[in-house]
DNA sequence: GAGTTTTCTCGACACCTTGTCGAGAAAAGG
DNA sequence: CCTTTTCTCGACAAGGTGTCGAGAAAACTC
C-alpha cells in the first residue's frame, strides 16, 4: 500500500519518503535490514517512529519501494546491451553492467538476496534474473546455431541459468568482501568462464 | 557458552540439548531462522522458554551447535575425495559429494548462507569455503603443470573461487527450489562448467 | 538412604521493537 | 477564514528476547 495511501503531487510529503528511503539505502551499506530499526529511519528523515507508517505499511514494504527505485536503473542497464553481433562482446558489456550495478546499488541488492526478505521481493529478484537468463540463452543459442559453440548438453537453458546465477553470487560476494571496490580481475575471470563454458574453447574473436 | 555451563557425563540433559538441535533442523526446513521462536524450539524438546537459556545462549549460539555439528559430517566428506589421478574424476566426485551434502542437511546450510547470520557463523562458513578452494586450485595447478590446461590469466586461485562459489550457489539455488530433489541434470552442468573452465576445452578423458 | 552438590526447570520481570489508533497541528485550496 | 487533505506524534497493545532467583530433580558421596 506504500504510496497508495497518498494522493498526487509532488508535495512536502514525497520529500520525506524519499528521505527515508536515501536513509535506507545508506544505512544498508553499513548494516542488515534486521539490523536497523525502524526509529532509525525515521530519524533519518527528522520524523517520529510513528509517522513512518504515515509513508510506508512496514520495513519491508519500504524496501520494495527501494528495490523498485533501483530498478528503474537496472532496466536502463539491460536495455543498453544492444547486440553488435559479437557474443563475447555482449557477455563482456553485460557483465561490466552488472559489475556496475552492484559498485552503485549494492547495498541494495545485497538486502534483496537476504533469506528474511519477503515473498514479493524474492519473486521481483526472480524475475529479473529470469529476463538476464534469457539474454544468456538467447546468446548462447545464437553461437551454437552458427557452429561457434558445441550443442549440448548442458542445454542452453541450463547453462545459462548457471552462468547467471554464477555472476550474481560472485558479484555479490565481491561486494561483501570489499563494497566499494569490484575487481577488474573479476570481471575478466567472469568473461573467460562464460566464453569457455559457451564455446568450450578460448576463442580469439577470429570471426571479426 | 553453550556447553560450557555443563560439565561433564553424557546425561539427561545432553538429550535435551540434542532434541533442540533436532527441533532447529527440522523447522529450518520448514521457515527461516528469523521466524522460528525460541518458544517453538523449546516445545520441540519439551521444556519451557526459559530453560532454553540453559543450553544456548541464544538462537545465533544455537545455530552455531546446529552448524558444527552439520560440519562434522561435510569434513569427512571432504577428506572423501581421494586423490585417484583423473582431475575429472576429482571433479565430479567432489560436485556429488557436496550434491548429497545438499540434499541431507540443506536446511542448516540454507540458515548459513542468511544474511543476518552471525559474524562467527559467516566465518566458519567462509573457512570451510576456503579448504575447497584450496582442493580446487591443487586440481588447477596440477592439470596446468601437466599441460593438460592453459595456464592463466585467470589464476588457478580466482578460477577455483569461482567456481566453487559457483557450485554453492547453484546448488543453494536448486535447494531453494525444492529442498528434497537436487537433479542429475545440474550436477553434470556443473561438472561440465568446471572441465571447461580449467581445460578451455571438452576433454575426453585422453590421458587415461 | 540422608546429605550435598550439580544439573536442570520455570515463573516473573524488565526491556526492546513493531504496529495501531485517534487527537490534532500544518499545509493547501477555495 | 473555513474546509479538506496532508502530515505528525504520544500513548497504547502485542509479541519476542534475555535475566534472575527460587527451587525441583537428578547425580554423586559417604
Amino acid at each position: 500500500m506504500s504510496t497508495s495511501l497518498r494522493r498526487h503531487g509532488p508535495s512536502k510529503g514525497d520529500l520525506k519518503q524519499e528521505a527515508i528511503l536515501d536513509t535506507a539505502e545508506r544505512l544498508l551499506a553499513v548494516k542488515p535490514l534486521a539490523e536497523i530499526g525502524i526509529e532509525e529511519l525515521a530519524a533519518g528523515a527528522a520524523i517520529s517512529r510513528s509517522s513512518f507508517y504515515f509513508y510506508f505499511e512496514s520495513k519491508q514494504a519500504m524496501l520494495r519501494a527501494l528495490v523498485a527505485r533501483v530498478s528503474d536503473v537496472l532496466h536502463a542497464e539491460v536495455d543498453s546491451w544492444r547486440r553488435d553481433g559479437d557474443a563475447r562482446q555482449e557477455i563482456r558489456r553485460g557483465i561490466q553492467a552488472a559489475a556496475r550495478m552492484w559498485r552503485e546499488h549494492g547495498a541494495v541488492l545485497h538486502a534483496t538476496r537476504s533469506v528474511e526478505a519477503s515473498q514479493e521481493i524474492k519473486e521481483f529478484v526472480a524475475g529479473r534474473t529470469s529476463r538476464l537468463v534469457e539474454v544468456a540463452v538467447a546468446i548462447i543459442d545464437k553461437t551454437r546455431a552458427d557452429g561457434l559453440a558445441p550443442a549440448g548438453p548442458p542445454s542452453a537453458e541450463a547453462l545459462g541459468a548457471m552462468l547467471v546465477e554464477m555472476t550474481e553470487h560472485c558479484l555479490a560476494m565481491a561486494h561483501a568482501r570489499n563494497p566499494t571496490t569490484i575487481d577488474d580481475e573479476l570481471v575478466d575471470t567472469l568473461v573467460t568462464v562464460w566464453t569457455r563454458g559457451i564455446f568450450a574453447a578460448d576463442g580469439s574473436r577470429t570471426s571479426e
